[in-house]
DNA sequence: ACGATCGGGACTGCCCGTTATT
DNA sequence: AATAACGGGCAGTCCCGATCGT
């Protein structure tokens, strides 16, 4: 399984195939053979890059959060406007957790559905933790700019936030309402809780 | 499809073996083979109860969430002393959120996973509606006993607690981290949104 | 697993058709997918009757051996000739373990050589009883009728009778030279071992 | 493919490698990628060497039955007491031909059940000939030396030592049971039929 | 000569759901 | 109401070839 910051063109297209045909037909609906057809890769080609197919869309997944955390570090880096207001950044980057037909809330929530597999525990458990830390960078870079008060704890703030944006991602799977506590409700909350 | 309040014993047997089987083998593993092996019931008797299997995780998921709401319902109505701490009452019974072995949360995550089936889109939705309107009612109760005050918008802190129960239901999914934010922090929380 | 003197033409077509297909093209090559072209069942349907492929070559293997048994058994009874001469009678029958196209020794050795399958394993020792067993009949036959010494050890003789049938099984899978021993030579062996 | 009497060491560990897995996990489940896991060479290096799967195992039991020929040859050579009595060396260096496990046995089998490659096939058929030629050999120089009556066919005899060693192997993966004929009675049979 | 990567495609067994039958 | 028969899609495994470097 050589894929560690794989280049390769075949790989690619593997990758790119899947989540466009997820964006299509959802995750369940994505075959084996749908990826082949489209493709043009062989199921041996495939077999080469990846274990299984639950790992090919847990690559896509990863591709896709890095390429996320990547996008808003460096734009918390570049600007020094968003310094003052990183929890707006934060909220306003957040708003694909609200598209349920968003590849990685699909992607997301079945993974955890197949979670039984060791080798996605330990996927989801990673992702988890980069998603972590890089709040807890956020905060943390916050508080020295001062615009978050230093008492907070860094870690429990980052965690909270994770959990309030997994609530989200799931409510946007299960209802189409009109709902009622948004993410502007969320900056509130966030707000009067760093005071 | 006979099963509105159906007491058929063949039915509960099919509800109770299907259950028994997600938790000790998970949604994916539970296959239609080993709920007739270990039921006795033969393909047709479940196919004239249930339509397909993902209804048939959806009815498992739908009679327990029933009656953890109607134990809650009951329990609220029969003590007055809960009625002063309704928000504990409530924390106290979602201890299940966290077990990433309970079945709701897994049944719960693999139906996500099939939203693409209409059916299913409309359960999750009738069980969003359910929790929704169940916390609205404990809110307003708190809010007529005058523990609450009435100046707060009792569906959008309904909607913000559903939201925040989902995000731990799926941490507890991804994550066996000694978790930071906890249903504690949420409580308090809770108590300054409420004041 | 219905197949315990299954009657069903499906069976029986799927029986002959796999039978046809190995006498064709050889074990090996004798794939699912042209059991399923040429008999015009499902893999649903086949699946419905055996457990493996496996299955069905023992299956075949099995349902020939008893027809041979069964020849042998009624011939033994019908004629007083044969009564006779019963190494006679047995060697004769057994010309088809000269030829290396026959069915029976091609489901064998590959059976054989799946033997770690457990289940293969089972059935390659019950057809081996079964030989055995009818061999013994045989032999004990011969003795009441004083054409064999009852100072004989049956069962050995009989062990004897099997090993020596599957060598010549297998050396006329191996070469086809014209061979040396042959089954006529065999018979003399025979004689002089039973005086 | 350079392999006539290649010492590579690449390709002597190949060999050894495979002969070990064989006798762990039997022909069938031994496949190329555990090969490749447990050698360390890459499946281009195996390829190398040998043109297929078969004709690698092909070449582990021609590797292995040569040893075996020449050990007895030179048994046979080294001393004068042995050709006294050539029938009991020859049985005495039989035994491993009831032993199930043993990785001729298997491999044996294994092939003679894809001898419709014709590779294969001629493969057999010369290990065949060897065997036989080698009895042929014992047997004449039982003869020259008085212990065989020189009237007796040598090739018939040597074919008929082959085709019930066969049939010992054979019989040996079929059944567990106490055999009831054995390499004892054998030598008794052979014995009595040399005079 | 030696070896690694990349890729192709056949094949089995599993599993869900449907239809005919009783 | 329940069973047996059946249909067919799909994932993952496996053997092997092709190509390219060393």
């Amino acid at each position: 399984m050589p894929q560690e910051g794989n280049h390769n063109p075949s790989f690619q297209l593997l990758l790119s195939t899947t989540e466009q045909l997820i964006e299509e037909k959802g995750c369940r609906n994505t075959t084996l053979q749908e990826i082949i057809n489209r493709s043009g890769l062989s199921k041996g080609a495939i077999y080469h890059y990846v274990r299984s197919k639950d790992e090919l869309f847990g690559l896509v997944l990863q591709t896709r959060l890095e390429a996320v955390n990547e996008r808003f570090f460096s734009q918390v880096n570049a600007g020094k406007k968003e310094l003052d207001h990183p929890l707006q950044a934060i909220a306003e980057g957040l708003q694909h957790i609200h598209d349920p037909k968003d590849v990685t809330n699909q992607i997301f929530v079945y993974l955890v559905s197949q979670r039984d597999n060791p080798a996605i525990a330990r996927l989801l458990q990673d992702l988890y933790q980069l998603s972590l830390q890089t709040s807890v960078n956020w905060i943390e870079t916050g508080q020295q700019n001062g615009v978050i008060p230093s008492t907070l704890d860094a870690r429990r703030i980052a965690d909270m936030f994770i959990v309030i944006s997994y609530g989200f991602r799931l409510r946007s799977m299960v209802t189409t309402d009109e709902n009622h506590f948004s993410i502007a409700d969320f900056h509130q909350v966030m707000r009067e809780t760093l005071q």
